[in-house]
DNA sequence: CATGAATGAGCTTTCATTCAT
DNA sequence: GATGAATGAAAGCTCATTCAT
């Protein structure tokens, strides 16, 4: 998951954007009509390339779906690597800022629904949910690390899987709502994350 | 949203059970292929109809993709409910069991399959757009009131939505981490309910 | 082709008017869209009958057709009838009158557009050929006697083909420009039908 | 209107080949079906193509149609062009041999049926209208100018129209009375062209 | 007499993929 | 490397016709 900066030659460097310009044209088309309505005709035509020459990079279709979950998963895996700078009594702080202000772009409305398409896909389709479990253990094992190891924690794998809960809920909710109040939920989220990264569970609880 | 017994003559009967037919057959293939790839051949052949006989039924595929978004939120909704009669103090162990247990079955998942295709239209095609939203705003009034006047709690509409960020994100998180360790969430998932409802929020928090 | 008035049943009236409504509506349908693009639903539900009962009065869609221009044809074969009446110096005239009269009102576009209809299927369906060629037949004959008998003239059968050319020809025309001048093409019309009915032909030309 | 020998490249003739395939065996369809009967299988079959290859040159169907009505249209147009070089006092003599000619022959009944459908469709389709009206212009245009510039008459216009009725009136006869007697037909039609063409119209008339 | 549910073939159109150039 | 012509199966949908009620 790490980027060895291994020096490419003319050609390796042509071919990688050839894809990347594939793959940006890919995603946008799946977020405007979903996988299986988006054609091949329109990705080659937004990728300024023909139709045919999409196969000299990738062997189908679903080989571009698949590239393109594992870019994204990587991308949003990336952008937890982050919070291991963090302080420790400022992680609930952080994330929190990070879930709110992540959502309240237009930007990640769109990267919701790719998630959408990659998630339902994911039960569908072995590849994929490999990809993205992949990627989804990546980034627990993290988190994990962080909580057990610098905030020296209990239930560590639990308390991952909470936060993301958070995560992955708040974009979820402002789909269903769209005049959700950040404002406010910013408040409760940071109150949420705290309690999820609080010494004492399970046992003042009840 | 209230079932009022009319009474229906027999022709009535057998047009609401196709329609009901029509409609499990598209769930079924929705899951199992996704709004885009299901066929209207394969929708008709699980209904046991003809292609053509759906058509006297709706008027377009999309009409189906629409009662099949209307009918499973209308579900959803339903299941909020129940909420309205439990007691104050057990509000967030009632709803903690019941996010935990709603995801613990096999038929969720599949049901979440459906919600992620639901949601990833519910970006490109208004109409469907709109039923979500007016179904989630149902569910959220009757939470909102629950909240402010049942519990006497300050936030609510924010609380309302907290809330449901930990349903859609627990299911969202299992399909990411088919391990997840339910056992241990509880626990977590509890405390977050909790401290949701908690009535000292923003006070002693910073 | 002549109405012999026997006395009908109740019964037989009312067959008579159902049918009617059927060829009615088929008409405006078929005007509306073409024979072959107009539904039997459409049809039906114009006649205010289900589909299923037309087929209690016509053996199928083709009869429909055949009826109507068997309909269409007889009537236009009735128009002609009334020229028996007109004093043999005014026929010119009161033909002329009546071929600019009847193009000039919108009703005998959808009219023509029918006619248009019925002439390409004929050239395709012997049965319709059959149909359409009985009553130009009918009409021609009486023409012919017209023009032979009451005129006293030769080449009647020709007279009467080269009027007709006049009748079709005009409607033709509108359909193809629609700015026509129909003011300045009366005075022309009346030039030429004379000019057909006149007594010396082939004799003095050339 | 006027072909300017503009040189093309191989592609480009390959394309244009490929489209005049098709408008081919869409027209010989559509001549023994009708337009919405002939189904774009049928048609890609008679040009030797795949269904779905047709849609590289053509958006749709109704485009295959536009494409033949204009194509037609022009072919009809170019005919009256020879008219130009006709010495002014031959005019109706060889108006009446190209009227009667062009008739004479089966290709030029199946170009009437041709013609019957795209009347028909002229009244529903406001695009084949405009098409349709476009050339009709055209051609009278040129009629009118020769009418009043080298024959120097007045009405030209109505003239024009006149004239052109006897061409569509007598190929729609030739429909409705298939043992039309042409010989005799001839001699009518050359007195009718020279009484159209006549200087005295509406002087000695009446 | 009258309905409208039901069929299944056929419609126009789209699409992933291949291949000659 | 790069094109876009070409395919043929499958998509969503329509329609004439039948038949149980």
């Amino acid at each position: 998951m790490e980027q060895k900066p291994i020096p490419m030659t003319g050609a390796e460097k042509r071919r990688t954007a050839r894809i990347s310009q594939i793959l940006d044209a890919a995603a946008h088309c799946f977020v405007e009509m979903g996988f299986h309505r988006a054609g091949m005709a329109k990705i080659a035509a937004r990728a300024k390339m023909s139709p045919g020459h999409i196969y000299h990079y990738f062997e189908s279709k679903e080989a571009i779906i698949a590239a393109i979950v594992d870019r994204e998963s990587a991308r949003a895996a990336e952008r937890f690597a982050e919070f291991d700078a963090v302080d420790s009594t400022e992680l609930a702080s952080v994330m929190t800022e990070r879930a709110v202000q992540s959502i309240a772009e237009k930007t990640d409305i769109l990267q919701s629904v790719l998630n959408m398409e990659m998630l339902a896909e994911c039960q569908r389709n072995p590849e994929i949910a490999c990809i993205i479990h992949k990627h989804d253990r990546y980034v627990r094992d993290q988190l994990t690390h962080l909580i057990r190891d610098k905030l020296g924690l209990d239930l560590a794998e639990a308390r991952t899987d909470m936060m993301m809960v958070q995560f992955s809920g708040l974009a979820n909710r402002l789909l269903r709502n769209p005049d959700l109040d950040l404002q406010n939920m910013v408040v409760l989220m940071r109150q949420t994350m705290m309690s999820i990264l609080s010494p004492t569970i399970g046992h003042e609880a009840k």
